[in-house]
DNA sequence: CCGTCAAATGGGAACGTTCCCACCGAACAA
DNA sequence: TTGTTCGGTGGGAACGTTCCCATTTGACGG
């Protein structure tokens, strides 16, 4: 179609007979511009359909307007996607209020991660949200050095130097925990996630914590550990069956790895929740589509997408802004299993 | 830390002792530079640590190295969240191999879809990915208009001017009404997807042909629409009940639909597979987790996503290239529900 | 030994902005 | 009148590349 040449300030200064600087003032709103000005500028920037070019704008800004979401792929698998989906929405609600682009980092090997710090060197990014980051990652020490604004969704340790945002793993655990004792449940065992995660540990410890406060002792032969995969919950299941055969509870870290469990439990002949109570943490899709429907433990997935989005904001805005740390409520919903 | 000034190309150049266009030509890989001055430029390099700024390259090749890939979130809701990881994952990965940047763009209202437009004016990206289009979605006028290279998955009609690629949902359609029939169904209603999709229509298309051919009339009263979601598929559902009491299997075009419309089948005491046979479409995750587990039609998802990202960066490099118009097949996967 | 040619090289200009600073003129006080 | 101030303005420079073109260099045939 027209496609003529772009207009540039250059034209649009030309047309509205002001100068290159007046004509960047209004478009930046500076108020040192007088309203006539103003108006015959804003008329020659109608006119000739012009754009600003952003490129130009950030090679003397040095500022690119977008950050990076990096996503591990690894944990990207079937599994977690509804997670990062929330977290992906929460993340573009916030950045849409300041016209901030969002670059999408997936990560799967070696290459790609070194292709995200190239490009973090490039200056693509204002800044950048980890999500999911193991305990010995890198990638967080090295963002840090390089100065560039970090965000994260979870944390390595629980003394995490960077501004983090994460749920009360702990105390949705815990919660969980007090439910099944509640109803009744006497040996209630546990699938952790990883351990080299932190949201691993502390869910792990929520669940500990829980259980001693009620006067229960030798948690530890009640434990078993998977990675957050069906399969692997499938796994968990089985041998705690073995080692814990009276067990009539879990409190699985990830409704993921319950719904491996539940399907183990069915195999082995174990019903859910007669005999075995199940309880998932997450509240994602597939919990109202397992076989019970699960009771899991919501954590608010995309408000800690919107409030990641917006730390790393006001981060870049302000690069001296102490660091924050968030922890967001969890809920429990109990459905069938438990 | 460190942090003092980033070299640019004249820091390079002088520590090179060459002159800053030698520099350049090695950065890019030109053939017309020398053993001895590339090994120069190449040490000086590494021992500044230098990264070529790609925002003041964008600026004189006007070329950004970042396409834009556009889900319109009224369709990302919870249930079709499966496919759109899917898409972004095989995206990613057509990207990856050539660096290209991958801007996740989600458009909730008319706000959003303007600020797109404005981004595409703003030259910020060389490119467009577009999923799940409707029929009268102006976004891939628009985006023709302004002569920017784009790619669709999925298409508005089947004589979609622009390149695009998708699945074979009227041959998928086809298969699995096949199947009911050959398990002896005698009845096989529809629940359809919204009708001003293509996807919506071509499914549609894809079972009422193989009825026809199998010599069945008057199908028109077999169909009930729905838009995609759990709750839409349960109601398709109740009403094709009333309609049709004698069915004795359901094509449901999507998984999430089959799954609110499986409830329903419960909810009305008539059991799958013995009374109503059900068979789904995409193969998403819940297809594995309903009671009883999904019959359906798989398409190849991250397929379709590293395709549209490679079409786009041919078409980027190559504008005059003609448009492609590629069709992936479907595949059926049976499981209990039929 | 010289002209020719291709390979190798480097400086100027351009890309489209913003920022710095100098300037102009009107208002106002002395 | 003269000086001071300040809102309003615009030109030069800079941001860090790539591209165009002119120049240098070295090899080679006559």
């Amino acid at each position: 179609m027209g496609e003529r040449q772009r207009p540039t300030i250059i034209t649009v200064a030309a047309r509205a007979g002001v100068g290159r600087t007046t004509v960047s003032r209004v478009i930046n709103g500076s108020e040192l511009v007088s309203e006539k000005a103003r108006a015959a500028v804003l008329a020659a920037i109608a006119e000739l359909n012009y754009v600003p070019n952003s490129v130009a704008r950030g090679l003397v800004t040095s500022r690119t307007n977008s950050v990076a979401l990096v996503i591990p792929e690894s944990e990207s698998k079937l599994g977690s996607e509804p997670y990062f989906s929330a977290v992906i929405r929460g993340v573009s609600t916030a950045l849409a209020e300041t016209r901030t682009q969002l670059q999408l980092v997936l990560i799967r090997d070696q290459a790609e991660r070194d292709q995200l710090t190239q490009s973090v060197a490039e200056r693509r990014v204002d800044g950048v949200l980890l999500v999911s980051v193991h305990e010995h990652d890198p990638l967080p020490g090295l963002l840090e050095d390089m100065g560039l604004p970090t965000v994260l969704a979870g944390r390595r340790s629980p003394d995490e130097s960077l501004s983090h945002v994460h749920s009360d793993n702990t105390g949705g655990a815990a919660t969980a925990v007090n439910h099944l004792l509640a109803r009744g449940r006497r040996t209630v065992a546990t699938i952790s996630g990883p351990l080299d995660m932190e949201v691993g540990r502390s869910r792990l410890q929520g669940w500990r914590e829980a259980l001693e406060k009620a006067g229960h002792q030798g948690t530890d032969r009640l434990v078993a550990s998977a990675d957050f995969t069906e399969e692997g919950g499938g796994a968990a299941m089985r041998s705690l069956l073995e080692q814990v055969p009276e067990l009539d509870a879990v409190f699985v870290a990830s409704d993921v790895m319950a719904a491996g469990a539940l399907a183990e439990l069915r195999r082995q002949g174990r019903s859910v929740p007669d005999d075995v109570a199940v309880v998932g943490f997450d509240d994602s899709i597939i919990a109202r589509h397992t076989n019970p429907p699960l009771s899991t433990v919501r954590q608010p997935v995309e408000e800690i997408g919107a409030m990641i989005g917006r730390i790393l904001l006001e981060e870049i805005s302000d690069p001296e802004r102490p660091r924050r740390r968030v922890t967001l409520p969890t809920e429990l919903v109990v459905r069938e299993s438990s």
